[in-house]
DNA sequence: GGAGCATGACCTCACCACAT
DNA sequence: ATGTGGTGAGGTCATGCTCC
């Protein structure tokens, strides 16, 4: 029986095989060829003449290697059976951070808008330099980080003000087109004078065309734009942008209001169409920009300047601190209740990531495939979205105070059954947040004190050693000391100050 | 996956001047 | 009163590496 093919049959040059089985050198073997194999069975004293079924170089190259594999799987068993396994550590120690040590720490935070609790472990990261950063800012890609800030302008203006109302795109005439390819300007600076423009139209109000005054608004307008650089049939750019607008007029002003608009554009059209759903905005611009969720890979168009925008009022406001813990077992707890998740609806999170497969590769012509998918998809994202709870490997993201409460609690070891979302916690493994770690427990003043000590400690050498060296040379090392003393101190209260104040 | 880090490029904002 | 545009001060963004 031949499970797999055999390794290393040579076929063209079989001389160079030097195998060891069995005391069969197999490069000789295979040296003989089907003809001489056959000469060498009509010997004329042998009773047996050709055999009918002869034994060819090939049968025989497997008998050998079964039987090599036979003696080394029975060595290994040998060996097995002599040597005893060494115990496997199936279960790792959990990690323990003692109390008091530097650099790192268990954060707490909380975001008003979402309603959310962030709980996180923070290391004071090596201290590199980031890159140099120069020469002119060209991007092809929107960065990750930029299709975030836009999901959660999307989210937080649906959450806390009703919405993106109005979807707008943009595009150039050949003109702006050739304005932009001879640098004399840039999408991003043609879009802000339009929108310095349409912020002074919206706060200061305006009169229709049928000389009706419509009252401004006190609030800025709220608005995210993007960047989209994408080619035409002839192979030239043809940049547009894609925008979402926190502003809509009544259906007998919009055409005025719209014409107006795009007068203020003044590069092309600039189409406008009301949204209709606004707590959908976030699924117009994705739809919009296809690539936002699809990695990093590929060109999408060489832009000039920033390649998107968030007006501030349709910022989401960021993560706020809210305490500042030790960080002691809290990175095993978070890295258990990842496991924890993982685990139990690992099913579900495995389904999802299937399905926006799938949807993805379903042509959009296959209406009731793609309708279906969707469903199911509505479904698995609905049961996961009811969980109070999201993580990765280094941070818990709670919905709601009692979550958070509960979160705690358990962290803490409280002994009460824990919620089906939450794993057992060892007693051991409980949380002790103890005192808040305060600028002093990080690596920065550890570090300065060091060096302080190292200073003070190469002065007092040289005194001992002070016949060795002038006075001159002596003071000159007083000074040194002191003033790197003084400079420590300094920037130790700056940056004392900057962190806790 | 998320965030800190430092920095240049370029944008936004508030305010003002001037035109209609 | 409203529209338009200029200006300086201050704000935002992208970037790559690193860590957990």
């Amino acid at each position: 029986m031949r499970s797999k093919p055999l390794p290393n049959i040579p076929n063209e040059k079989p001389a160079n095989v030097r195998a060891f089985c069995g005391g069969v050198v197999i490069g000789q073997l295979v040296k003989l060829t089907r003809a001489q194999s056959e000469a060498r069975h009509e010997v004329p004293h042998r009773l047996v003449k050709a055999p009918k079924s002869p034994t060819t170089p090939e049968r025989q190259l497997e008998r050998a290697f079964a039987r090599h594999q036979f003696l080394f799987e029975s060595e290994k068993l040998r060996h097995c059976a002599s040597v005893p396994l060494q115990p496997l550590e199936v279960e790792p120690k959990p990690v323990i951070t003692p109390k008091g040590q530097t650099g790192c720490a268990t954060v707490i935070q909380y975001r008003e808008w979402s309603d959310e609790w962030r709980i996180r472990t923070q290391v004071e990261t090596a201290n590199n330099l980031p890159p140099q950063v120069d020469g002119e800012r060209i991007t092809e890609t929107l960065s990750q980080r930029g299709a975030k800030k836009i999901a959660e302008s999307c989210e937080y203006m649906s959450l806390k003000k009703g919405g993106f109302k109005t979807f707008v795109t943009g595009t150039f005439n050949e003109a702006a087109r050739a304005r932009i390819a001879a640098n004399e300007t840039t999408i991003q600076r043609e879009l802000s004078r339009c929108m310095d423009a349409m912020q002074k139209m919206y706060q200061r109000g305006w009169t229709t065309d049928k000389g009706e005054r419509v009252p401004g608004h006190t609030e800025g307008l709220s608005y995210c734009w993007v960047v989209e650089v994408p080619k035409n049939e002839q192979g030239e750019d043809n940049p547009h942008i894609h925008m979402l607008l926190g502003w809509a007029v009544p259906f007998a002003q919009f055409t005025n209001w719209a014409s107006r608009i795009e007068g203020i554009w003044g590069n092309g059209y600039f189409h406008m169409e009301k949204i209709k759903d606004c707590r959908c905005a976030g699924a117009y611009m994705a739809k919009a920009l296809g690539y936002m969720t699809k990695g990093q890979e590929g060109s999408q168009g060489k832009v000039r300047g920033n390649r998107y925008g968030i007006s501030e009022p349709a910022r989401a406001p960021d993560w706020v601190t809210v305490g500042k813990k030790q960080l002691h077992a809290m990175g095993q707890i978070i890295a258990d209740v990842y496991d924890h998740i993982t685990q139990k609806y690992g099913a579900d999170y495995r389904e999802r990531k299937q399905l926006n497969k799938r949807l993805d590769e379903t042509p959009k012509t296959a209406k009731a495939t793609r309708y279906q998918i969707g469903k199911r998809l509505q479904a698995v994202r609905d049961k996961l979205s009811s969980l109070p709870i999201r993580c990765n490997k280094y941070q818990v993201i709670l919905k709601g105070e009692s979550a958070q409460r509960t979160f705690l609690s358990w962290a803490l070891g409280d002994s009460n059954k824990p919620p089906e979302w939450l794993p057992e916690l060892p007693s051991e493994l409980a949380w002790e947040p103890a005192n808040t770690p305060e600028a002093k427990d990080g690596h920065y003043w550890r570090n300065l004190e060091k060096a302080y000590q190292h200073r003070k400690r190469q002065f007092q050498e040289l005194k001992r050693q002070r016949h060795a060296v002038t006075d001159e040379v002596c003071s000159w090392m007083v000074e040194q000391a002191e003033r790197f003393k003084d400079a420590a101190c300094s920037a130790w209260e700056e940056y004392a100050y900057l962190e806790f104040t």
